[in-house]
RNA sequence: GCCCACAUAGCUCAGUAGGUAGAGCACACCCUUGGUAAGGGUGAGGUCGACGGUUCAAAUCCGUCUGUGGGCUCCA
């Protein structure tokens, strides 16, 4: 993604087929090297991936980094002879009995058709079932490197054998490994779990698993998060509510989560009776919605809820604050006629789009969702709401994916996923069209005809879960938030106790000002302060020493190292909220 | 849930022939009042994730559990 960006476009599609090329000749050799050390190892797959190249096998034993080494160096042993690639088509039976120790190899071959060549690639003595292409030769694998070994299902099918995987990577030159591996480095350096806890803005505790606690600084972040949201919604007009935690399970029956979500659920029983935590606030909305009687000129209803969700995952897939357990979205549903999905469908996607840029994004990919198996509602009701979803892609001027299978089990899905300042890609925001919850609850409107009839629900979440949206930020900033969102924005940084007093001052200025301003008052050097708020990346600096003190100035400091000199109290609160308005403008505001 | 690994002071980590624990930073106190990324000294701090087993003796070996990490599956 980095390395690949300069160049036109012929020249990246070139770059990306020989580093496929080079990549699936790595893994054969890499195969050759396993089975020299492990005759007995029987062999899954062993395809190029965007990043590198993985193989599949089967060991009496666990791999251990120790025997990476040694792979390794037979892998660089092999490279040296330069083997030649050598291509061969085969009939069933030659390949079968080509392959006929390896179980593995024979189910693909199995699954092969009669229409497709059944082919191998050899190079020295070691002979793969394999369709290509390769590079000529082994010599031509300018570098690799092994990274890790995992399990893996045969097949990705969690009911057959676990394999063990090797993950490698090969490049065209050793300078662009090298650069990857640097690349690699950097994402463990933004890691937002690693800056979570040097910044102080979260923790977890084992005793309760998965769900983050915001310290102070967090909170403020998250707070500032869900405000942004909240002027969003004030401009296109949704009304925030906030709602039970905990439900009858006659609820979740109603609404369908209990027969599809309930092994992500949390249960208690009270007074005899079950109850189900929340895991999405869409029953709640509807039950608010049908408290009262609803007109078609009220139509579009746009309740929002940041409600707290549960939501059982599974031990093993959880992951800082991507992936937790506990957390609220910047959720809301629109209650609207069929005639308005197109244009709700389309603010929403103009409001999330505004947003992403605040937080210098890049435009989203756009993913749409089409009917899975495991699904509620009728097959009509599934042709009208996906309809309905491209339409909306096909007017707007968004370049979008179309996914069978990938629904959520009451309606289609648009979701959008975005790059961070590292090039790895997230999903945030989604919009879903739900037919069955106003079915399922029985919701209403009095048409201009003067009748029932019935609404449409839209699911839609912008930032997506805020915990989620904040770990995503934390690794797209460094840690080094914009102003308008960092905990604290300026640290005062008295040089002499001398000092405390003026700089107290200062402080009490800039807070009525609405900013966010901390006096270091401890017994250290400048150079200790000056040196740990920037470690804490906080944005501005203010030292103040005696001359400050006289000349009622503030010498002001950048965490770019960068240094503004001295300027007044006026000058500074100036500067600082101008920065905080521009930082965190949408288009509209 | 599955495979593998890891769990020692608040943090980062050391502690492999099994013999009742160490460092740096942080913290407390003292000295130092210092102009743009670490001033110095002293001190306190750990039932080595939990439970069980082997052993005269377990941070160290074995087992179970919990949590975390890298993946797989899953991700409404």
């Amino acid at each position: 993604m980095n390395s690949m960006e300069s160049g036109n476009k012929s020249t990246t599609k070139d770059l990306i087929n020989l580093r496929a090329r080079i990549r699936h000749s790595a893994a054969h050799v890499m195969a050759d090297a396993i089975q020299r050390l492990f005759p007995e190892a029987k062999f899954g797959v062993g395809p190029p991936t965007d990043d590198g190249f993985y193989y599949d096998l089967e060991l009496d034993r666990a791999l251990t980094p120790n025997d990476l080494d040694q792979i390794e160096s037979l892998m660089r042993e092999i490279i040296a002879a330069n083997h030649s690639f050598i291509y061969t088509e085969h009939t069933r039976s030659q390949i079968r009995s080509l392959h006929k120790d390896q179980p593995y190899k024979l189910e693909l071959i199995e699954g092969l058709s009669d229409s497709t060549a059944l082919s191998t690639y050899t190079h020295g003595t070691f002979t793969d079932l394999c369709q290509g292409p390769h590079v000529d030769s082994t010599g031509k694998i300018p570098a690799i490197k092994l990274l890790s070994i995992a399990g893996a299902y045969w097949r990705g099918d969690e009911n057959r054998p676990m394999l063990q995987r090797i993950y490698g990577t090969a490049f065209e030159t050793p300078k662009a490994l090298k650069i990857y591996l640097q690349r690699i480095a950097e994402a463990e350096k933004r890691d937002h779990r690693k800056l979570g806890q040097d910044l102080n803005l979260f923790m977890f505790d084992p005793i309760a698993p998965a769900s983050p606690f915001f310290l102070p600084k967090g909170t403020i972040v998250y707070q500032l998060l869900m405000d942004f949201v909240r002027k969003l919604y004030l401009e296109y007009e949704y009304q925030e509510v906030i709602t039970p935690q905990i439900y009858l399970s006659d609820l979740w029956k109603r609404s369908g989560h209990y027969d599809n979500y309930r092994e992500n659920m949390y249960f208690i029983t009270a007074d005899d009776r079950e109850m189900g935590v929340k895991p999405m606030n869409c029953p709640a909305h509807a039950l608010i919605y049908a408290s009262q009687l609803h007109s078609y000129r009220e139509l579009p209803l746009r309740i929002a809820d940041f409600g707290r969700l549960h939501r059982f995952e599974r031990s093993g897939v959880t992951h800082g604050l991507t992936r937790v357990r506990s957390f609220a979205q910047d959720d809301a549903h629109i209650f609207c006629t069929p005639e308005q999905i197109h244009d709700e469908v389309r603010k929403f996607i103009e409001m999330l789009l505004e947003s992403y840029k605040v937080f210098d994004f890049d435009e989203p990919r756009v993913m749409l969702s089409l009917r899975p198996q495991k699904r509620v509602g009728s097959d009509s009701i599934w042709d009208t709401a996906e309809t309905a979803l491209r339409s909306v892609l096909e007017d707007s001027d968004l370049s979008y994916e179309a996914v069978e299978g990938e629904g959520a089990f009451y309606g289609p899905k648009i979701d959008f996923f975005v790059p961070d300042a590292i090039g790895r890609e997230w999903q945030l925001g989604t919009v879903q069209l739900d037919f069955s919850l106003p079915e399922s609850f029985n919701l209403e409107y009095i048409g201009q005809d003067g009748s029932s009839k019935r609404p449409v629900v839209i699911h839609r979440a912008m930032l997506g879960a805020i915990e989620r949206f904040m770990g995503i930020l934390i690794e797209h900033y460094g840690g080094a938030f914009p102003l308008w969102l960092a905990p604290i924005q300026g640290t005062i940084i008295p040089i002499t106790d001398r000092n405390v007093a003026y700089a107290s001052e200062i402080r009490n200025i800039l807070i009525k000002e609405g900013l966010r301003i901390d006096v270091d008052t401890r017994n250290e050097r400048m150079n200790l302060k000056i040196r740990e708020a920037q470690l804490q990346k906080i944005p501005y600096m203010l030292v103040i020493g005696d001359r400050e003190t006289l000349e009622k100035t503030i010498a002001v400091r950048t965490r770019n190292n960068g240094n503004l000199g001295t300027m007044s109290i006026e000058q500074l609160g100036l500067l600082l909220r101008t920065e905080v308005i521009s930082g965190h403008q949408t288009n509209t505001s």
